[in-house]
DNA sequence: CAGACCAATCTGGTTAACCAATTTTGTTAA
DNA sequence: TTAACAAAATTGGTTAACCAGATTGGTCTG
C-alpha cells in the first residue's frame, strides 16, 4: 500500500506499469475482440493498485479505441484483432512526449492540408469566423502589441473550416504546446507581425474565392521562416 | 442530485457542459495565464456536479494543455493567454467527433509524411522493426487470410520510424477506428492483399534505401486504391 | 424437458471520507 | 516593524463505501 504522495511523472509511470500489466494479461489469458476483462477492483487488487489508478489507466487505453467499458457490465476488448492490440500496446508504452521539432513539423503539414480542404469546403459561417479572427489579429499588431494567440486563432480557424475534425482536433492538441514554445524562443518578433497581417489576408482571400491551391500557396510563404527555424533547431 | 446511472454519451453532454461552465468562470473571473482555479471541491459544489466528473473534465482539458493541476497545491491556467483559451474552448465544445472520411484523409497525410520522413531518418533498429511486420504481414497473406491488422502494424512501424513522436501518436489514435471501419465496410479485399505485399516491400526497400521520394511515389501508389474510395464516400 | 421468471450477485459509476504535502495565517521574538 | 517559526486550514490525490442497472444461476411452471 502505497502512501507517499507521487508526482505528475511518478503518477504517469505507474500509468504505464498498470498498462503493461493488462497488456500482459491480454496476452497470457489470451483474451480476444469481444472478451470481458476481470472486473476493477479484481484488477486493482491484483495489481496492487488503487481502483482510481486502474480506471485512468482503462480510460487511457480508451482514449486510444483500444478498450471499451460500458456501465453496469464491465471492460470490453475493442475489436481490432489480438495482434493489432499487442502491437498498438507496444507502441503507446513506448510512445515518447513530443520535441518542438515535431510539433512544429506536424503542424506545417496539418496546415498546409487544412488550408486546401477549407478553401475547397469553407461555408459562409466559416468564412466570418476566420474574417473576426483576422480582424483580431491585424488590430493587436497594429496597435504594437503581442499577437500570438490572435495568430494561432485564425489558424485554428482555417482548421475548422477544413471540414477534417481528425485534423482540427489534432491542431487543438498542438496548439497549446506551440504557443508556449514561441514564447519561450520568442519565434514571433515583431517586424515579422506586420508582414503576417498581408500573409493572413492572403490566405484568407484565396479560401474565401475557394482557390485551394493560391491558399495553399499563401500558406507556404506564410510558414517560410517558420519552415527554416524549425529544421535549423538540431 | 443525479441519480439515475447515465450512459455513456449524455455523460460526455455532462462533461461538456461542465468545460462551459469553466469558460463561463475564467470569462466571468477574468482569470489569467498562471492564476488557479478554485478548488475541486468548491467547484464541484458550485457546478452541482460530482467531483469526480469535475476531475474528468479537468484531466480532459489537462489533456488538450489548456490546464495544469498540481498536487497539494492547486489547478492553474495553462500560460496560452486569455484570448487563446477562451478560443481553444470554443472550439473544443463544437468539437464533433470525427468520420470515416475525415479518418482516411489524415491518414492519408500522416502518412505520406511519415514515410518520407523515415526514409531520411530510420535507424537500423526501426528497419528491423519494419521487417518483422512487413513478413508477418505477408505470411498472413500468402496463408489467405485476412491480414488487416498486420497490414496497419506495418504502418506504424514507419510512423514510428519517422521519428515524429506527434505524427505517431496521432496515428496510434486514428489506426483503431480505421481498423473497425475497414472491417465494416470491407476495404480491404483479398486480391488487392497480394498486390499489397510488393507495394509494402517497395515501400520499405526505399526507406531502407533512404530514398525519401521514391518511399512517398511508392506509399502514394499503394494508397492509391484507398484514396479513390475515400473521395467517393459522400 | 424447455422456457419463463425472480432474486442474489456482480458490474462500472458515483459519492463521501481520508491522507499527506503545501500554503496561508497568526504569533512571537529580534 | 520585520523576520522567523509554528500551527491550522486548504489542496489534489487516494481509498473505501454506496448506488442502481445488468448479469446469472437456479427454480418453478407449462
Amino acid at each position: 500500500m502505497k502512501l507517499e504522495v507521487l508526482t505528475k511523472s511518478e503518477n504517469k509511470e505507474v500509468q504505464k506499469e498498470i498498462i503493461s500489466k493488462i497488456r500482459d494479461l491480454i496476452d497470457f489469458k489470451n483474451l480476444e475482440p469481444g472478451d470481458k476483462l476481470p472486473s476493477e477492483r479484481m484488477l486493482s487488487e491484483k495489481f496492487g493498485v488503487s481502483r482510481s489508478s486502474l480506471r485512468e489507466a482503462i480510460q487511457r487505453l480508451e482514449f486510444y479505441g483500444l478498450l471499451k467499458s460500458r456501465p453496469q457490465s464491465g471492460t470490453f476488448i475493442a475489436d481490432i484483432g489480438p495482434i493489432a492490440m499487442k502491437g498498438m500496446l507496444k507502441d503507446i508504452l513506448e510512445l515518447e512526449s513530443p520535441d518542438f521539432k515535431s510539433l512544429v513539423e506536424t503542424r506545417i503539414l496539418l496546415e498546409l492540408k487544412t488550408c486546401r480542404l477549407a478553401a475547397l469546403r469553407r461555408t459562409e459561417e466559416d468564412l466570418e469566423h476566420m474574417k473576426e479572427a483576422l480582424d483580431a489579429f491585424s488590430a493587436k499588431v497594429n496597435n504594437g502589441e503581442d499577437a500570438v494567440q490572435e495568430d494561432l486563432l485564425f489558424h485554428l480557424s482555417i482548421a475548422k473550416a477544413s471540414g477534417n475534425s481528425s485534423m482540427n482536433t489534432f491542431m487543438l492538441i498542438i496548439t497549446p504546446e506551440i504557443i508556449t514554445n514561441f514564447e519561450k524562443y520568442h519565434v514571433c518578433n515583431v517586424n515579422r507581425a506586420a508582414l503576417g497581417i498581408q500573409e493572413h489576408n492572403d490566405i484568407y482571400e484565396a479560401i474565401k474565392n475557394q482557390d485551394p491551391t493560391l491558399a495553399k500557396e499563401k500558406m507556404k510563404v506564410h510558414f517560410k521562416m517558420l519552415y527554416e527555424y524549425c529544421y535549423n533547431i538540431e
